[in-house]
DNA sequence: GTCTATAAATGGATAGAC
DNA sequence: GTCTATCCATTTATAGAC
């Protein structure tokens, strides 16, 4: 324990980010589950947007990486837009919680601007992992779509994300529901 | 002018729920910005919680009527679809601004308990809305799709809420790709 | 209905000792 | 790196005069 700080209290950030949002938790939120002092964690990130932007450096390691892994793994291109809503299933039933981009979304107007700026590049990132899967999957006959790449991707991350914010009050087969219907719009 | 404080307040509120959500304002924004003072806001709402409780009146009582109108409206069912998506990209270009049900979602698990449960029975009157109107469709050979029309609702109104989202930082173009998309999976 | 005044708690942040 | 102590602004809320 303690072995590395900075990341146990990004690690707790990021959850109750994931959970109530960015100006939802203070540094006295980390300070008590930590077991240290809010100057403590002040020595660590000065700001609470040092924090907020360490975070976001963390979430697009964490997507590059996420996103890279499921475009290499085999197997069809469904597969893997269904790799990539299962974190989501994951995320509702931990205490409805959110996935942290959505979280931000919802902020961009009490955000400070160096964050919303970053939010955006990391929207960027996950548009982009799931345009490239679609046009691969219509490429290869998998799937079946109007319009560009870029828009269905548009269609399917909005649909995730919305789905994700009802599932915290409609329950987990919200999300569920609206997966299966995806898939029907993509001719499956 | 304060022929009705108290439907003045409310408005504003109303805007800055759309605007930075429920935690993101306090009773002395809306002190400022009507020029009366704190004390006065909690002689008609006492404690925020009935503020954000009155709000959740008024949102019913006026999608009921906009759901109402929209749906005794002629013409043909994507027609009422698009008035229904059209009050979304209004907000957005009102300053970024998104639906109050959409913000509240956002702060669920910060919200009282009671506001909790109002939000959950907001978003079932949006959802039946949608469903009946697909449902219509449908059966008028309009629309084309699979699985329930709950369902689909479920899929539609997910994929307009997150548009909404994305749209706050990526403009309002992202919307119209969505609804344009939304179009095509519909079958039209 | 509106005001002044005030309370008690919280949020972000800093100085300086250890 | 962590602590104590403290600062100042903000947030929700109340008491009581006008």
């Amino acid at each position: 324990m303690a072995m590395n700080r900075k990341a146990e209290i990004l690690g707790l950030a990021d959850q109750l980010v994931k959970s109530v949002g960015y100006d939802g938790f203070s540094y006295a939120d980390l300070s008590a589950k930590l077991g240290i002092t809010k100057a403590s964690i002040h020595h660590h990130f000065p700001h609470k947007e040092d924090l907020g932007s360490a975070l976001c450096d963390s979430y697009a390691a964490y997507l590059a990486k996420r996103f890279a892994a499921i475009e290499t793994q085999r197997g069809d291109s469904w597969s893997k837009l269904e790799a990539y809503f299962t974190s989501g299933a994951a995320l509702v039933e931990d205490h409805g919680k959110t996935c942290p981009l959505s979280a931000l979304q919802a902020e961009v107007n009490s955000l400070p601007a160096p964050l919303k700026d970053r939010l955006r590049a990391l929207d960027s990132l996950e548009l982009g992992f799931v345009a490239r899967v679609l046009e691969g999957g219509r490429a290869a006959g998998e799937f079946r779509f109007g319009g560009t790449p870029a828009a269905q991707a548009a269609l399917l991350v909005s649909s995730y994300k919305g789905a994700l914010s009802f599932a915290r009050i409609h329950g987990c087969a919200f999300l569920k529901d609206v997966m299966g219907q995806m898939r029907l719009t993509l001719g499956l």
